[in-house]
DNA sequence: TGTACATCAGTGAACGCGCGTTCACTGATGTAC
DNA sequence: TGTACATCAGTGAACGCGCGTTCACTGATGTAC
């Protein structure tokens, strides 16, 4: 039974937004094509008239998480005003460390989810990944006051401290809690006089 | 055919080690129980000889790559000598982002290898990474000098940077290059005077 | 605008494949006398 | 110490299962006249 184009292109929208989820939640593995497809409420077979494969859909998810993560980073790096923008990105990056963001089921961000996947596959995931960290990290330290260098280390520390308070979140929930309440101290602290800020921001700038 | 009680043990140790590798480097559930025995120079029949499960065998292996990873850390903190210690540690914190650990097929760390797999999973390996992960940054806060609080932040820029300079390592070198000289950046940064100190040094040795 | 036909998104059975696990069997080791 | 037998680590075929992918088929949509 043929449908209407808009439909069709409606339940792609879909399959890719359900896989944004699933993926996120359970890695890229642990989910098969017929689970995707009776997500967004459809059966398996038709899966071969969206996407060239499963590794296609990947992609196009990984794609769209990211797009969504850069949008809000962006409309940070975006406000005019220097101390509105800067409560901004101290309040988001409390936010990324924050219980929350812990215990919900799929991780928000694309690098939490998605960089271990990524890390040891080869398919086209690994392209939609670089690009998308590449432009997300451009803005995040477009939305600071730092300069790159001290952004990229501060925006690691984020990573590290949700990946780590995640992976012992349902074992060790004190362990867990105290690295993302150091992850927000060292948000709160402040920061050394780097000599180094000139050239790190002479360094932002040569980058396209 | 049966073998020595001392070659079973050796066998089962041998397996133990090719899943401690293979695990770090692929995942738990990338390699399959017919290669891992193939890896020990053995035929998939004779697992369950040994293992309840594959998923027991996960919990052994990533157990065994903490206890390497503890030790050394362990070796860091037990120095006498309080120069000699700190140099070692930044010696150690400089490694840990170093290209080279990019680079290498498995992760030495056991954190950057199995905490997406261990976040997700249910298996009894999770058990055995926190149990890792406690005594690990146990040591690695007495081997700095920073506090407890201060320390588990810096782990986290560590283990971030390690993870996202991996996951763009072959698709991006400039950018992972960028990511870990950061990291290191921040390691040589002169620490802020916190007036926290006093207090997360108590609330480390509060925690048994 | 009305009619005839080609297109193609969706369906569900079927494909080959590799997975974790089980099994009957082998034969040297470990044990009881 | 020597003999008889039970044990059990290792082997490789086989199990059921779920995976990604393919296929013949359906029938409303889109198109050509």
């Amino acid at each position: 039974m043929r449908i209407t184009k808009d439909q069709a292109a409606e339940n792609r929208a879909r399959v890719v937004g359900a896989a944004a989820g699933l993926f996120r939640e359970k890695g890229f593995d642990a989910v098969g094509v017929a689970e995707l497809m009776h997500a967004a409420g459809l059966t398996h077979g038709g899966f071969y008239n969206h996407f060239a494969s499963k590794e296609e859909l990947e992609a196009a998810a990984c794609e769209q998480v990211f797009e969504k993560s850069v949008g809000n980073i962006q409309a940070i790096a975006g406000i005019e005003d220097r101390k509105a923008r800067s409560q901004a990105l101290t309040d988001y990056r409390r936010r990324y460390v924050s219980a929350k963001a812990r215990d919900a089921s799929a991780p928000t961000c694309p690098m939490t989810a998605f960089a271990g996947d990524v890390s040891r596959q080869s398919g086209p995931a690994r392209e939609a990944y670089a690009a998308g960290l590449r432009a997300y990290l451009d803005a995040y330290v477009r939305a600071g006051e730092d300069g790159r260098t001290q952004a990229l280390a501060e925006f690691s520390t984020l990573v590290g401290a949700l990946t780590l308070a995640r992976s012992v979140g349902k074992t060790d929930a004190a362990l867990s809690d105290e690295i993302l309440a150091a992850a927000r101290a060292s948000i709160d602290k402040p920061k050394p006089r780097s000599r180094r800020r000139q050239s790190s921001a002479i360094a932002a700038t040569s980058r396209p």
